[in-house]
DNA sequence: TGTACATCAGTGAACGCGCGTTCACTGATGTAC
DNA sequence: TGTACATCAGTGAACGCGCGTTCACTGATGTAC
């Protein structure tokens, strides 16, 4: 899938330290992808490295220990979830294309959080930092698409976005393609238009 | 923790046979425990052996394999799921219940699909068909709690469901006690009152 | 600019531990007479 | 009911594979002069 060749050989000399750093950063997005396809324990360093087109022996010039790149994975995965929050220009979209069939069915290049959020409680310190610190990014994202009273619509993005992971991951682990069908399609229905729906000062 | 002496010895003959019923029953409710506290691949069969009060050898006279025990275990803890709905007299007090604090603290004795959802997926097909059907009975417990025009309320119910089930797992994920707590209120506020919340015919 | 040396990313073999699984054995259960 | 035999749940040692990690080595990069 991926060349093992370089594509560039540019830059005058220290071609090999600009190398590593893109090795490195192929041997990040590769973790973040095939730790979301199969979780944190259902993939090697070899079939990390394998991804990034490298042997495993070199992994631990990049990184301290599988537990380092996780953290950096899941880290880049919520970068990813940012940007896509970023290239959506309503909530109503973002929810749609969140709780899409697509998105259900391609794990590895999807949301970090519905990928790995059971495992994340048993990770290490810094991988709940770096997700933590994605949720809140995330929470404030949806607030201002909600707009309104700023506690009010902290509330409802809160809900929102625990509510469409969970939708996601609920649509992802049903056996049934139809009720699968159907947990999205409530979802949208629900969440996509939070602004008006949940409707409930208390 | 649980004691290795059998505490029953009456009932005529064929004591052994029962004892060994029991056995079973123990190693399935040890892993159910152990599964959702610490993952699919958290713990080993020595593991759950020990938590059940026996040695490891004497696994494979129970069980085909892990994974055999795995279905068992999540049909068990979804059946756990089934039963403290049946105890919750409405959806506002089973939300509570389900989105407090001593839940998110209590992994080996909560819902098994917030525990283990994102794994889900990755299991064997008699998982997936445990789960699947599990999830149909919530959403119908649910769907009955809120009532009114059946299609409607069942959009509503399986947006609830997977509503609680995201706000448990993003509550369990992030770093920060404060948050947390926010987070469970906030699905509290959203998903307590489903009936009247989230009004939206579409 | 050219040459000799040092650095270090990457390789592939090897190590060692953990864990799922197997197995010979034990001794109480359960049965045949 | 009592006795001899068969069954089988449980034990603990052992096996073997996978995987995280280490290491000696290579050869191109990068540097000192």
């Amino acid at each position: 899938m991926l060349s093992s060749k370089p594509a560039h050989e540019g830059d005058r000399m220290r071609v090999s330290r600009q190398q590593a750093a893109e090795h490195r950063e192929r041997i990040v997005a590769a973790a973040a992808r095939l730790f979301r396809e199969k979780g944190f324990d259902g993939v090697g360093v070899d079939a990390i490295m394998a991804g990034a087109g490298l042997t495993h022996g070199g992994f631990y010039r990049h990184f301290p220990s599988k537990d380092g790149l996780a953290a950096e994975a899941v880290a880049r995965g919520l970068g990813e979830n940012a940007e896509r929050q970023a290239a959506s220009p309503s909530l109503q979209e973002f929810v749609c294309a969140y709780l899409s069939p697509a998105h259900r069915d391609n794990r590895g290049s999807g949301c970090m959080i519905a990928a790995l959020g059971c495992d994340m409680a048993r990770q290490g310190p810094e991988v709940q930092r770096a997700l933590t610190a994605g949720v809140r990014a995330q929470v404030e994202t949806v607030r201002r698409w909600i707009g309104g009273r700023r506690a009010e619509a902290r509330r409802r993005a809160l809900a929102t976005v625990a509510g469409v992971m969970g939708t996601l991951v609920l649509a992802r682990a049903v056996d049934d393609a139809a009720l699968s069908e159907e947990i999205l399609a409530a979802g949208r229905s629900a969440f996509g238009g939070a602004a008006d729906a949940m409707r409930r000062t208390e």
